[in-house]
DNA sequence: ACCAAAATACCAACTGGTTGGTATATAACT
DNA sequence: AGTTATATACCAACCAGTTGGTATTTTGGT
């Protein structure tokens, strides 16, 4: 699929440019607010390459969450919180982590599918579902780590690793939107702080039983 | 500022109408994607009296979230889940009322301004500031109850009882966005059981040193 | 290896409908 | 009478999508 032009080789083809603008322009303006001649602008395309690569601005938003699926799938296999060998260690480093890459302009750090599905969820399903798939899947990378630290704590909780996994993502999108609110990446930190004590609290050595109330 | 017609005085007032209705249709559909003929369809009122009402179609996000405040915080300062004599008692069950109101259309119980939020952030720092007020502001009515179990409990936390407060409400919002994606409550519902769960381990009777990892 | 044909990638100009907002008129209340 | 509220008609800018075309690459036959 994609074709380097010989005349300027190097700056990728349109599809792919398209989508990295729909990935920039949409996390700061939102799907709905992005026009289609906007991300044309940001790509350098005109709208005949737009239309020629997506049949709609909807197919492009499914393909823009498609995208963001792979790239961030690349991204976080690669990152260096596997390493420890105790996989509370892993899920630890992986809190830690997404608490690393904060840094800079909101918009560089938050999550596009995310945003999108906010917006979209009820207007269309198909969008929805690509950002639903990026989500889950994503938190289903973590599963395996929680299962083992379940498992090597000789745990018997009353939660399940999906839905301890789940709960990470809940965390951090809603640490996203508090951060866009205050218009300050603080506020996103404290609450991934509170989430990696959560974690910690869970595997804690002696942990009470819980009690009925 | 009401004014209820004469010919049909049950019906309100077209500015509150109009802001109901940016509550109701925001929420299916998003800010941007709304526009000010819908708003005034779903209203029951033509342009004219929007634009009466509100300079501008900014000018109503901004009203609709101060709108926003204003029931909720109605709604939640007559809420039940006050009565309990333990502090701690109250926060959890403040926790088990958020999910007890959960039920039936999503974008009925979801939250105004954290949808418009993400699309706004950026774009209309008016807006943007009114929803942070709101959930900011929201969070604050918790920090007392917070703050008083941790007297009452003698804590001495590493956290402060704003940041769990906060963090309460980001839960909330990634529970929404997380129950969006998978068009699925029972998403939001295991996050928030996760949320219930942290707030007691903080609590729990023979909670260990944090250990230094 | 070469060349025509087909397919793909891209472009610029255009279109019909929609958008937020305005001008002006009418109705209702004080 | 004067102010506030609502209505109607309208506009210029903008929107997603289309049209009809050109450039580039891939193909398959020779």
């Amino acid at each position: 699929m994609p074709r380097p032009t010989k005349k300027d080789p190097e700056r990728g083809n349109a599809r792919t440019r398209l989508l990295e603008a729909a990935r920039d322009v949409v996390r700061r303006q939102g799907y709905a607010a992005t026009t289609v001649d906007e991300l044309c602008a940001e790509a350098g395309v005109t709208k005949g390459a737009f239309f020629h690569h997506f049949k709609s601005k909807e197919d492009l938003g499914v393909a823009a969450a498609a995208f963001w699926t792979e790239t961030t799938s690349a991204f976080f296999e690669s990152a260096p919180y596997h390493a420890p060998e105790d996989p509370l260690d892993r899920v630890l480093a992986y809190v830690d982590f997404r608490k690393s890459i904060i840094e800079g302009d909101l918009a560089e750090w938050t999550c596009l599918v995310g945003t999108m599905t906010q917006e979209v969820y009820q207007v269309s399903p198909a969008i929805r579902d690509a950002c639903a798939d990026s989500i889950l899947g994503h938190a289903e990378t973590l599963e395996p780590d929680i299962q083992a630290a379940i498992d090597l704590y000789g745990r018997n909780p009353d939660w399940t690793a999906k839905s301890l996994a789940r709960h990470t993502q809940a965390v951090l999108q809603g640490a996203f939107i508090l951060a866009k609110a205050a218009n300050a990446p603080a506020a996103a930190l404290e609450s991934i702080d509170h989430l990696r004590r959560y974690i910690k609290l869970l595997f804690q050595p002696q942990a009470a039983e819980q009690p009925s109330s």
